[in-house]
DNA sequence: TTGAAAGCGATACCAT
DNA sequence: ATGGTATCGCTTTCAA
């Protein structure tokens, strides 16, 4: 009952020409006279042929598919990251090829598997990929670029948000509004982001003389950040602020301290998030929090990766984008200050066509 | 600059066996010696080999791998299915080309792309398929699945939400809590998802005499539901329960109640949303709404593409699975009812491993 | 412009 | 078990 494949040769039979005839007509740049063209073209729709990607990528030497590896497409702004990345590659003539890696898993493996694919370049988001890896890549000549990631040392091409300063920023802005007892929930130790939050924070808050500070958590959830708000607050010098490592954080630390103890936000705690997911607007939350830039990160990794495509002899590069402090009503303000009233940048619809 | 890559070839020359003999050291089930194979990793660890996937699936006539299409993946509970669908795809040893469509824009084009790539499989996710393009697949032996979305008539592979049945649920539970002017915040009118949950709550409401049930919305996102909540409350006869056809929307529209219009939930006003996403759990909502079995509905999507991976003659199949209406604090209850208290099921950790 | 033929990097059948 | 070779469907010289 399956039907043969229907390839140029028969095209070509069809139509009274040559294969390499047939090749051309679906070759953009190509010769062929209208004539001929017009043969093909016709024979080909009678038999219902589609010229075969696999085939043409092993001759090419390339396969325009650009293999994009994200730990856990779940996270918070990854979504509208994977889409945008998508819709990008797709209007110049790429697809993706995706791979989740398992939370905690070796990615290198996975690695392997997606070069087998002869990807044209990598990007691997929210992962994080061995120096000997990248060597690899760089090897066999397939550009790679870490998206909100980076690994020290490597000569890897990395966008990231600056998360350390990011992190002093909040405290900062905690300390000005006169906050005594700081308190961190924070996200997974293994991660990067998370650690650099902290670091920024702590550092910060050193340097300006609050010494104890406290933290909590371990993830970048909803229900990390709500049990460890329940206990932060239930400690005998429960703190009158808390900056949580992500915005899902900060919803759960919100919810907790609102319904199930009874503390009002921001008169006796102030809660900042980061990310700036679409529900941090909400009058729910209101949540005050570190704007990603998001869509500089995508348009940057896309360029670096465009570049390189292109002149695959660049050398790597490492942006580093600032993060915005968006002041909203989950924290106290310090002195007068304007409440920030712009959406989310994830709201804005990706852009499609050109 | 660009190293050459390694082929089989190369690899046979310098562990000095036939290319035959590399090709099947890397081939799970062949008959290779214990000396020669050890002789050919070897070799191929020196050189830094690895199977060109492309070239396989030339000769294997099949690329294991399967086209996804995915109308907006940043819709409510769609990177969760995408991730899922990812990793039980990775766990056999499938991997997933991934295509976005363009809201509105026309999916067969880019079908015919997808096809181009010669996947064994496809998976069209919120976007609807032309009969034609159906067709076109069944011709070539390409297996097809709808996910959340169906197209009559035609003979494809579809599981979905009984949206319609679950309208008819919400009505009765609206009318049973003694409503008595019901709304309607809808979603875009083109897709069968919103139209048939509309279909269905209109229907019931009609058969127990609720007749001039008003409408409004026209998109399943939280801005929608707050706009469409605003003009709907502000009328003369406002209603006193209001179905939303997505819980994005629904959020929207009872933050616009509460906190543009000081209006009570649900003393004042009962909201039903419908999807179940974890933020309808969260003690600041606590909506009621209709959980959809997503992670039925994607294990169901995958059976059925892995079974006709196999047996390529299968008949198509059309499922349909039930919600659920759970009960929570954003709607007035009818009788002695429990509140639901169980979490979205997309909170479960997708698994990973077999 | 067009056709013939040599790859691209594997798989698989056929002898040995 | 191993090697030789045709084959997968296309791109791309090279001549004509």
């Amino acid at each position: 009952m399956t039907t043969k494949r229907v390839t140029s040769i028969d095209v070509a039979r069809h139509a009274g020409v040559s294969q390499s005839t047939v090749s051309r007509t679906f070759t953009p740049g190509a010769g062929v006279s209208e004539a001929a063209r017009r043969k093909v073209v016709e024979a080909a729709s009678e038999l219902g042929y589609t010229p075969n990607a696999i085939a043409r990528s092993l001759s090419k030497q390339h396969t325009d598919i650009v293999g994009i590896v994200m730990g856990r497409i779940t996270s918070p702004f990854h979504p509208y990251v994977l889409e945008k990345f998508i819709n990008e590659l797709q209007n110049v003539g790429k697809q993706a090829l995706l791979f989740s890696t398992p939370p905690d898993s070796e990615i290198d493996e996975l690695l392997e598997l997606v070069l087998q694919y002869q990807v044209d370049a990598l990007i691997v988001a929210s992962a994080t990929i061995s120096s000997d890896m990248a060597e690899a890549c760089a090897r066999n000549g397939t550009p790679v670029v870490l998206f909100n990631r980076y690994v020290l040392g490597a000569n890897v091409n990395a966008v990231c948000t600056d998360n350390v300063e990011a992190g002093r920023l909040v405290a900062n802005e905690l300390i000005d509004a006169g906050h005594q007892k700081l308190a961190l929930i924070e996200g997974k130790a293994n991660t990067s982001t998370a650690v650099d939050r902290k670091k920024g924070y702590f550092d910060r808050l050193q340097e300006r003389g609050h010494v104890d500070v406290v933290a909590d958590g371990g993830d970048h959830t909803y229900e990390a950040g709500f049990e460890a708000a329940l206990r932060l607050l239930d400690r005998d010098d429960p703190p009158d602020a808390i900056f949580c490592s992500s915005d899902n954080a900060a919803l759960g630390a919100m919810d907790a301290a609102r319904y199930q103890l009874g503390i009002k936000i921001p008169a006796e705690l102030s809660v900042v998030g980061f990310d700036d997911i679409p529900a941090a607007a909400w009058p729910s939350y209101s949540l005050t929090t570190i704007r990603t830039p998001v869509n500089r990160m995508v348009e940057a990794t896309l360029d670096l990766l465009l570049d390189r495509l292109e002149k695959p002899s660049m050398s790597p590069e490492f942006l580093l984008l600032p993060g915005e402090l968006i002041r909203r009503h989950s924290a106290r303000l310090a002195g007068v200050q304007e409440i920030n009233t712009s959406p989310s940048p994830l709201l804005t619809k990706p852009q499609h066509g050109a």
